[in-house]
DNA sequence: AACTCATTTTGTTATATTGCAAAATATCAA
DNA sequence: TTGATATTTTGCAATATAACAAAATGAGTT
């Protein structure tokens, strides 16, 4: 067994954080298909541009989104298909569990 | 896109949280290993039996841990080995995004 | 330059989390 | 059954998070 060590561990733990909201996570797993703009999930979510706003910044400081500016619009993407994998693997286990 | 629904959402959500937290994380990444009982953790931590505890039954609910008591002690490992997989996936892409 | 539209930032309040200390519980040993 | 050890539970104070509303920013349009 390792010491712990805070900085050894606050970088992965951030990343699970960051996902560890319903709502945040909702977000992550769409952009699992396909990028996707705010207003897209204020709709679907019925919560206030703000409060998805601040959701969107929390996972762009996990660095688990990037944003980028078409327009008006900005665009939500992830930042990296590993991403999409360890999601994948949680619902599977999820579903696992189930059974 | 789907709408967004509390329902589907917060079990998974709930399993990133419980891992969003430097100790957690970092307890569920020694028993990756093995079964470790809690005064392990307290030694390696410096923190409060208490406070490990907690932690402990975090990630308990979650069901991520399960418990065995032998004797005086307690015995934790973690519930399913598909933790296991995703831990490492999560610290992989760390490594990757280092470079 | 003034006007929208999309989004972010700031301020505020309510609620949740963290960590410790003290008290409670459980098991083994004398 | 008393004592010692391992762990959990409870109470409490400090800090962090969540959500909204209002104000601010920034890009495209007139």
């Amino acid at each position: 067994m390792n010491k712990f060590s805070t900085d050894m561990c606050s970088k992965p733990a951030a990343k699970f954080k960051a996902l560890g909201h319903p709502v945040r996570f909702w977000i992550a797993q769409q952009l699992m298909e396909s990028e996707h703009c705010v207003h897209e999930f204020v709709e679907l979510t019925q919560l206030d541009f703000s409060t998805i706003s601040q959701h969107l910044s929390a996972l762009k400081a996990a660095d688990i989104l990037s944003a980028e500016k078409r327009g008006k619009e900005i665009y939500y993407r992830l930042t990296c298909p590993c991403t999409r994998t360890f999601i994948a693997c949680v619902n599977e286990k999820l579903e696992k569990d189930k059974r």
